[in-house]
DNA sequence: CTGTATCCATCCCGATACTG
DNA sequence: CAGTATCGGGATGGATACAG
């Protein structure tokens, strides 16, 4: 299911968490079932190849779900386990901090180009 | 200070927080002050490289304060900013999750196995 | 001790084409 | 529609040597 031998549990969820794509991933599917394609419409700079792979590592870590509908042509849908509903709010927290820490360091920017100096 | 063109905060902190190190540093911060050669003691397997790489990815971001003493052999002392401390508890949050997702991963994994599947 | 620069192997990821 | 396979360019990261 999943070979990390690291013993710090958050090194091995930042393992799965990290990276550009997880996180926005969850957050398409956290209000509800999306289609492989509706993934796609989501995250226009997703590759193809990609969407394949992230999917199936949130799978593996036991985040997202996989529904799969017999016919013509070809249905799949996927949503949020009941463990990945859970990590919704942990994610959102640190976006929170984030920003928070985004406009302090803005005002920082700003003080410092009040006293002179150059902001790169 | 950061170029990110992102809209989206989570996917903005995650280009700071993913990877192997961020966590682990901070980690390794958050009892107190650590030197340069501490860090690379705690963590024998990263790069005297990487390890520049990570303080000042975390540096920029906020997280991590570098305070240099003049001085002969030079000597620099790393903690973390108030910012930082806040970040501790959230991604505490984070690992508690993931510990208690694995247990699940592994009850599943038993109960597969007694089912007479294979577990790799 | 701390940090930088260079070189080089590796891996990640996108593009593309193909299958069910 | 959903997914897999293959290839190649580019980013990533380790080793090493050097500088302050």
């Amino acid at each position: 299911m999943k070979t990390l031998v690291s013993r710090c549990p958050i090194e091995e969820v930042m393992q799965v968490l990290g990276g550009r794509w997880p996180s926005l991933l969850i957050y398409y599917l956290k209000d509800g079932t999306r289609r492989f394609s509706d993934l796609r419409r989501d995250n226009p700079t997703i590759s193809h190849r990609m969407l394949t792979l992230e999917l199936r590592k949130l799978m593996d870590a036991g985040i997202v779900r996989r529904t799969e509908f017999e016919g013509y042509p070809l249905r799949v849908e996927y949503d949020l386990t009941d463990a990945g509903q859970e990590l919704v709010p942990l994610i959102d927290a640190l976006g929170d901090w984030w920003e928070k820490t985004e406009s302090w360091c803005a005002d920082r920017q700003r003080e410092m180009a009040t006293a002179g100096l150059a902001v790169t």
